[in-house]
DNA sequence: TTATAAAGTGTAAGCGCTTACATTAAAATC
DNA sequence: GATTTTAATGTAAGCGCTTACACTTTATAA
């Protein structure tokens, strides 16, 4: 069995509270004594008991993290700009990963009951309002990061603007008929960036059409994935007329895109969504999400909320950027 | 202040006995007195405080996996395959990210004192024998995933094997003077798929050469990134004479790798390392690792070891496959 | 009906800590 | 040197649960 604290008081001659004093106020102990109890200690391999500590405190020194399967880099760099800020400060970061099989709401949900951390920051959960009131009844510390919220803190980025800016892009450079690789109608980033692309034709003088908005038929990840993608740009190969470019509305889906423009031997102005490392590497003209400042942004929101509960619920929006390369750029050189 | 057994077991009018045998022995409790708490504990938004009866029960149903930044499919893969198998148990997935900036080993060292979790996998971490050696003195349940050792379980990848395929499939095709494109020289994976590499050229009669051993300079990741294969793959291509192919120690650097190609319109056959989701999309030859099965297997071997502590270490290893696509075969169809 | 077993519930101890408060030892003041 | 402060330590009461054991009902058998 492993030592408890009374096994290192006795050890080391002193009771259980100077033991504890070591770990928790190391000041107010005498230097001599907690020399000769951290000697123990490290003699017997001691480590306080994590549950003991938080019940008896209250205090969890945790975060954590929910998000859906991390399956691209949007979650390193997200992840990143978490532990740096987390760096900084005395808190611990756990991940618990909702899984897209069964009810993020309720997974989510079981997690904030089960008061495991301080605070959480819930990363691409899109939940309704009704949802997130619901979860405010637990009474925890939230921030949400790429979500946007009046109820929660949240650190969120623009996607109406961004896939406006990707489409007025496109128009500008001349193209008209332009196609978007669209995934699940019903997720909500899916539904801004419907509208920014909308709102761009719109603003431009062209006329929305329904048979331009292509989707694949893989809904997995709410059709954020490379086959996705692959499907949906088979598609509109399949137009007739072609569409004169494409803005796809993830990087991960323009992997996918690529592969079947390559098969086909046809060149089509791309741009995507997202700015993913690889995107660089695979030359994809795409709008840049500052993934890992929102990540460390929430961070510190949500830490500051810690220190302070009765703030005043924030939001902090982030802008795109657009990033150009050769996939709108070069295509007719890219041609093979 | 929320709620705890005491409230409920009042407003039910029962002892907070029965309330916690509705949680944990359902069977046990009368029906009428069940729903009454039920009742009362959904009205009242109760939920056990999971710090406190893993203190009284000390039982955690939990698993942590820790591993170093989820920086791509790999862990994706392998975490599919441990939240499947979970699936079933009655346990909960936490992940620690290890962070590559400090010390790895600490950083599990002190996951692991905590007594968080029944059980670890650790994923990905490489440890020497001596390191290993003092984590088993923490004498908690944990199994290696795609690492080696026979102080733990472990269920790993034949890395020497894999990289003698893909060399060995290289020099089928006729190719003699084949790169190894290289990381951080002292990693695990990086000694034994160097190894693979030197066999097949030994056994097929072809001299080593250390020149044709190429790293990149980014020596993030243990130069596992798409910025390393992309620096290296220049020195490659700086080379004179040009070597006739290369063997790419993982997908992520291929990724970097194709972009100099690409660049510098040279076409090189080149067989990579992993076979993540994106390959198939960017028509890369690969090693197949069988993530998800690992992962998988990992997870059903940790729990077996939590039902029956006495059990012996096992190994398991787990054998490469080819995946050939275009970047061997079609390559001068490829060219631009 | 009464004895006996089975089912259901309550009581209370304890899981390993933290921390308010009490106590004692050491330092500072006169 | 006696008295007051201050520093260092100890005592003991919880934190919110689980569970062995004791006790009370209810069902079953005779």
């Amino acid at each position: 069995m492993s030592k408890t604290i009374y096994d290192i008081a006795k050890a080391a001659g002193v009771s259980i509270a100077t033991v504890s004093r070591v770990f928790n106020q190391a000041e107010s102990v005498k230097p001599e004594t907690r020399e000769k109890v951290l000697k123990v200690v490290d003699e017997m391999g001691y480590h306080p008991h994590v549950y003991a500590q938080g019940l008896a405190s209250k205090k969890k020194n945790r975060i954590v993290m929910l998000a859906p399967v991390m399956s691209n880099y949007f979650f390193t760099e997200v992840l990143k700009g978490i532990q740096d800020s987390l760096a900084e400060e005395n808190y611990e970061l756990n991940i618990v990963n909702i899984g897209h099989k069964k009810d993020a709401y309720n997974q989510v949900a079981e997690t904030l009951k089960k008061r495991w951390a301080e605070g959480y920051l819930l990363v691409s959960l899109h939940f309704s309002e009704k949802e997130l009131k619901a979860l405010q009844k637990f009474n925890v510390p939230v921030c949400l990061v790429d979500d946007f919220s009046t109820i929660f803190d949240s650190v969120s980025f623009n996607n109406e603007e961004g896939a406006y800016l990707a489409t007025e892009y496109l128009i500008e450079k001349g193209f008209k008929r332009i196609a978007i690789l669209s995934a699940k109608a019903d997720s909500i980033p899916i539904r801004d960036r419907l509208k920014g692309y909308k709102r761009a034709l719109d603003e431009h003088g062209i006329e929305f059409s329904e048979s331009l908005v292509v989707t694949g038929d893989d809904m997995a990840r709410d059709g954020f994935t490379e086959l996705s993608g692959y499907e949906a740009m088979n598609k509109i190969l399949a137009m007739d007329p072609l569409s004169d470019a494409v803005f796809c509305t993830s990087d991960t889906k323009a992997v996918g895109a690529q592969k079947a423009l390559k098969e086909h031997k046809v060149d089509l102005p791309l741009i995507s969504f997202d700015n993913l490392t690889i995107s660089e590497y695979i030359g994809l003209s795409t709008v840049n999400q500052p993934m890992y400042d929102m990540g460390f942004r929430a961070t510190n929101k949500l830490i500051q909320r810690l220190h302070n509960p009765d703030l005043r619920i924030s939001n902090e929006v982030h802008h795109p950027e657009l990033v150009i390369r050769s996939s709108t750029e070069n295509v007719n050189e890219v041609t093979t």
